[in-house]
DNA sequence: GCACTGTGGTTGAAATATCAAGCACCTCTG
DNA sequence: CAGAGGTGCTTGATATTTCAACCACAGTGC
């Protein structure tokens, strides 16, 4: 029981280990795209996915930990980016009513603006790096996927709220 | 022509968005799962990345370029953590004779037994995250569609060698 | 051979991310 | 209500990444 040296590992074959690998590099290919059409305006993809997903809540408004959650980052990271967003205008904190621990970060209505701006490049962003390049079916079918892993991964993570409104959405369909 | 401002962006539609929302999650729980993981063999993903692709290749040494593109990760992220992994003793700085501009990535001895050791945990993190959640079937589907991604984003990237030998692979499958 | 331009790789400083505390408040228990 | 332990968020130090030069060499045209 010293170091843990389990029996031979389940190895991957050699069609799953091609299909790994795709996936890993096409991952690291769509950030890097995503990331560099958002630097035009002076942003990074994760800071996008913060207003564009305040953007999409009831208020404009999120408790940092739910946030931080939805995002997929950690606390402490939303804190330092909170601060940069905070200091361009884009959000705000407010205390929490019900509890004295918690802040809101609100999006200010400069930041609204922000966002509706960029995620006009954003989508075609999107779909130039992700939605063209895969037939509709496939790429639904990708999001079945993803949808187990999270399910796997994160059972209890809160809802992205999408909401369910018309298919040709106005700028409110931020996130993409 | 001013602020480029195009007509209406072509939006997501709801399916569309829920899919996308469920990749940009998912591909954010696997990387967060798959480093923590390795963080207790003390390396990130990204390293390991780049000593498992050296692993795999012919005499275990690849041109830094090569690799960076191979990893997608830029130059200079490249030949920090090549710094980083040669001060651990895991690869080997070394000129390049054809081109002398060139410097090889070189595996060393004891890198190699340090990826044998970490592809075993890596490989149960992989399963564990991505292959035991989604359907044998459906994860292939989503190699094909990130292979297509890979397709659109990067035509003529070098091919990751994968060698097409036996399926019951040991310690040199690696990556995964 | 000498410029000129491009590529391969590195460097150091600035920006960002991670990690380990820390503080303030909440909740539960007695 | 005191205290113990938990949660929410922040902080500051450290580690990593990015960004903008930079140097050395390769390739091309003269």
């Amino acid at each position: 029981m010293g170091t843990s040296s389990a029996g031979e590992p389940r190895w991957l074959t050699t069609d799953e280990q091609r299909a790994w690998r795709a996936y890993l590099r096409g991952s690291r290919l769509i950030e890097e795209a995503l990331d560099k059409d958002l630097q035009s305006h002076g942003v990074q993809l994760t800071e996008y996915e913060i207003i564009s997903m305040l953007s999409e809540t009831p208020r404009q408004r999120l408790r940092m930990s739910t946030l931080a959650d939805l995002v997929v980052q950690s606390r402490s990271r939303l804190t330092h980016t909170a601060t940069r967003l905070e200091n361009r205008g884009w959000v705000r904190r407010e205390a929490c009513l019900e509890d004295k621990r918690g802040v809101e970060l609100v999006l200010t209505d400069q930041g609204q603006a922000a966002v509706e701006e960029m995620a006009r490049v954003h989508v075609e962003s999107v779909r130039r790096a992700v939605l063209d390049p895969v037939p509709p079916e496939l790429f639904l079918e990708l999001g079945r996927a993803m949808e187990a892993i999270r399910l796997a991964l994160a059972p209890d993570l809160p809802h992205p709220a999408v909401m369910a409104e018309a298919e040709d959405q106005g700028p409110i369909a931020a996130e993409a």
